[in-house]
DNA sequence: AATGAATGAGCATTCATTCAT
DNA sequence: CATGAATGAATGCTCATTCAT
C-alpha cells in the first residue's frame, strides 16, 4: 500500500537529468542570451536545484556548449547524406536540398541557436568555433562541393562556387534570423518554404549553363 | 594670475561629449555585447569618468539605444535617395544599388551592430523594434517597392516582391555576419564586393522578364 | 548459486570503518586544514561514499575531533611511563626522554596535527581544549614534575620549573612546526635528533646544580 | 550653514581606507583563519561595504598578504639593527636581544600572525614563503651569524650555530603560540619576559666557553 | 549498512548606479 | 560640470548535509 502522503523533495533520475537540463537551458539561453541567462532560472525551469546543475556540467559555459552541440547533430546528418547520395542533375538536387534546409530552418530551433551563437561569439569564441567547424563549414562545404562537381560536368556556369553556395542558402538563414529577432517586435515574417521555392527558381537560371532551357 | 572662475580643463567640449560617449560605447558594445560591456570601459575609452556617463544618459540601456540609433542614420539615407531617384531600367538600378550596399557592408561596422541587435533582441525588444522600424523595414520596403514598380512596368517576373528583395540582399548580410562571427575563429571570409557582383548576375536572369536578354 | 541474502560487498568490515575514516580524514585535514578539507576527499580516500560518513559521525567537526583525539593517545602514553618510572639522576632522564620526544616529533605526524590545532583553534576552541588538556598540559606537567622533584633533591637549580620545562622542549616543537610550514616553501629544515642532542647539552649546564660537573 | 541632517552614507577617505581594511582584516583573520574569514565581516568591521574592499585589493588573498606583510615590517627592523650594531661580548648581546624579542612577542600581535601563517600554510604556500623569507629566515640568520662570529672569537663553544639559535629563541615563540592557542581555553599562560630571562641564564652556561665564569 | 543524487545556504567577486566632494 | 569613491544587489559556484533508493 503506497503512502498517500508522498511528496518527495526530489526524485532520482540520473539518466534523464542532463537532457532535461540542456532542454531548460536551451530555452533560457535562447530567450536571454548567455550572459543574461541565470543559472537559477535554468535550474528552476529544469525542476532541479542550482547545485544539481554542477553534478552534470562543469560550469555555465559547458551547459551552453551542450545546448549548441545538441542543436547541431540532428540537422547536419540529414543534409549531408541527402546531398552526397543523390545521382540526378544539379537542378533537381537543388530543388530537393534547399527546401529541406528551408524546412529545417522553418520548424527547428536552428534560428534561436544561430541567434545565440552570433550574439555571444565575441565573448565565447570557442563556441563560435564549434558551431562553425561542425555545422557552418560543413554545410557550406557540401554545397560548394556539389556546385564544383556540377561545374566540372558543365551543368553550372563558371564562377566562385563558394559564393554561389552563399547565394543559394542565405535567404533562408536571413529569414530565420528575422523571425527570431524582428517578428517578436512586430516585423512581418516570411513564409520560409515559399521563399525557398521562389528563391531557387530565381537563382537557377543564372546558375545553370543554358542547354535545353533548364 | 589666471581668473579663478575659469576651469578650462572642465567644460571642454560639453557639446561633443554625448557623441564621444556613444562612439566609445559603440566600440565596447560591438566587442563585448551588451551584458559583458562594462561602463568602466566605456568611460575610460570616452576619456570621461564613470559618473559623467550619467550626466548624459539615464542608464546603460539608454547608451545602448543611442548607439544603435546612431548607427542607423548614416546608412539608410544614402540608399534611400539613390534608390528613389534613379530613372533607368531595373537591372541597372540593381547593379548600382546592391554593390553600394555591399560596399557599406564590407567597410562599415554594420556587421557589429547587426550582431549586437540580434544577440540582445531577447533582452531588449525595444531595441529590436527601433532597429527594425528605422532600418530593416525601410530598407526592405525600398527594395520591395522598386521591384513592385519594375513588375508593374513588366521588367520583373511575377512573384512575391518582398521575397525577391530578400533573395537580392541576403548574401551580403550573411557575409558580414559571417565575418563578425566566424572569421575571428578561423572561418574563411568572403570578398563581399565580388560576392555581390556574382550574386547580382546570378539572380538577375531569374528575375528579369526575358526581352532583349538584359 | 550464491545465497541472495548475502551482500559481501557491503558490511565488509563495519567495525574498522570509523578508524578507516579517521585515518583518511587525518590525511586530508593535515594537508588542507579544516575548512579546505572536503568531505568528498575524505570519503574517497576512505573508500566509502560521502553519505557513509554520516553513519559514523554527526558532522565534519565530529570527524575533526576524532582525528585530533586519536592523534593524542599513541604519543602521550610512552612518554608518561618512561618519565615516571625512571630511577636515575635527572640529567640521565633528560638525556633519555628528550631524544625520545625528538624521535616522535621527527618521525610521527605530530607536526601536522599541531599545525591543524593551532590553525583552527579560533574556530574550534573545544578542540584546542581537548588537545591542551589531554596532551599539552599533561606532557608539560610531567616534565615540570620531574624538574620539581629534581629541584627538591638538589639536582636542579632554583627557578620556575614550568619555564625550565619549556626551555627544554621548545626547540623540538619549533622544529616540527618549521618542517611542516616552511620546508615546503624552501626553508632549510633541521636535523631534529641532532638538534635535540645539542640542545640538551646546551641547557643542562645551566640547569644542574654544580656538583661533580655532570 | 551646514545642514544639520547630515548622515552621509559614506565618507570619502581614500587615504586611510587601505590601512583600516588591513586592520579589520587582521582581526578577522586572526580570529577565524583565512578560509573561515568572511569578507562580509571584514567589510563590516572596517565600516565599508564589501564592494569597497575591491577598490583597494584584488581579492581575499591579497588582503591576507597585506596583513601578513604589514605585521613583518615593524618587527624585523628593530632586531636587525640592534643585533648588528652592538659591540660588546656575546653574552651581553644575548641579554639585550632576547628580552627585546620577548617584549615584541609578548606585546605585539606577532603570535596571531604566526598562528595564521602556520594554519594556512598548506593552502597558501606563497604566504608561508613571504613570511619565511622576510622574517623567519632573516631573524634566524641574524642570530646564527651572531653566534658564528662569537664562535670565531672563541666566546661560544663549537656546535651548529643554527641549532644554537633555535635553542635560544624557541621558548619565546612557543610561549606566544601557546598564548594564542591555549590560553583562550583555560591553559595557564607564561610570563614571557620572565621566561626569557630565566631561559637566557639557563642556556648561556652551556653556550659560552668557560673563561671567567660568564 | 550503504549509496550518491539532490539540496540550499553560503561566499567571493562583479558592476551598474549613486552621491559627497 | 565633473569626479571617482562607495554602494549593494546580483550571480556563478561550492560543499556540508540529507534522504530516496
Amino acid at each position: 500500500m503506497p503512502n498517500p502522503s508522498e511528496h518527495p523533495k526530489w526524485r532520482r533520475r540520473s539518466k534523464e537529468r542532463p537532457a532535461e537540463i540542456v532542454s531548460a537551458a536551451y530555452a533560457v539561453f535562447a530567450e536571454k542570451g548567455f550572459s543574461a541567462a541565470k543559472l537559477d532560472d535554468i535550474a528552476q525551469r529544469a525542476g532541479v536545484s542550482k547545485g544539481a546543475l554542477y553534478l552534470y556540467f562543469g560550469n555555465k559555459q559547458d551547459i551552453f556548449e551542450a545546448v549548441v552541440h545538441d542543436a547541431i547533430a540532428p540537422n547536419i546528418g540529414a543534409i549531408e547524406t541527402m546531398a552526397l547520395q543523390h545521382p540526378g542533375p544539379f537542378a533537381d538536387l537543388v530543388r530537393l536540398i534547399i527546401p529541406s534546409i528551408a524546412q529545417i530552418a522553418a520548424t527547428s530551433s536552428l534560428g534561436k541557436v544561430i541567434k545565440m551563437v552570433v550574439g555571444e561569439s565575441g565573448n565565447f569564441p570557442e563556441l563560435a568555433r564549434i558551431w562553425h567547424d561542425e555545422l557552418i563549414a560543413r554545410a557550406l562545404g557540401i554545397l560548394t562541393g556539389l556546385i564544383e562537381r556540377a561545374q566540372t560536368r558543365g551543368e553550372v556556369k563558371p564562377g566562385d562556387p563558394r559564393n554561389y553556395a552563399v547565394s543559394l542558402i542565405s535567404p533562408m538563414l536571413i529569414a530565420v534570423l528575422f523571425r527570431e529577432t524582428f517578428e517578436p517586435v512586430g516585423g512581418t515574417g516570411f513564409d520560409i518554404p515559399a521563399l525557398a521555392r521562389q528563391h531557387i527558381e530565381t537563382v537557377l537560371p543564372g546558375l545553370l549553363v543554358e542547354s535545353d532551357g533548364r
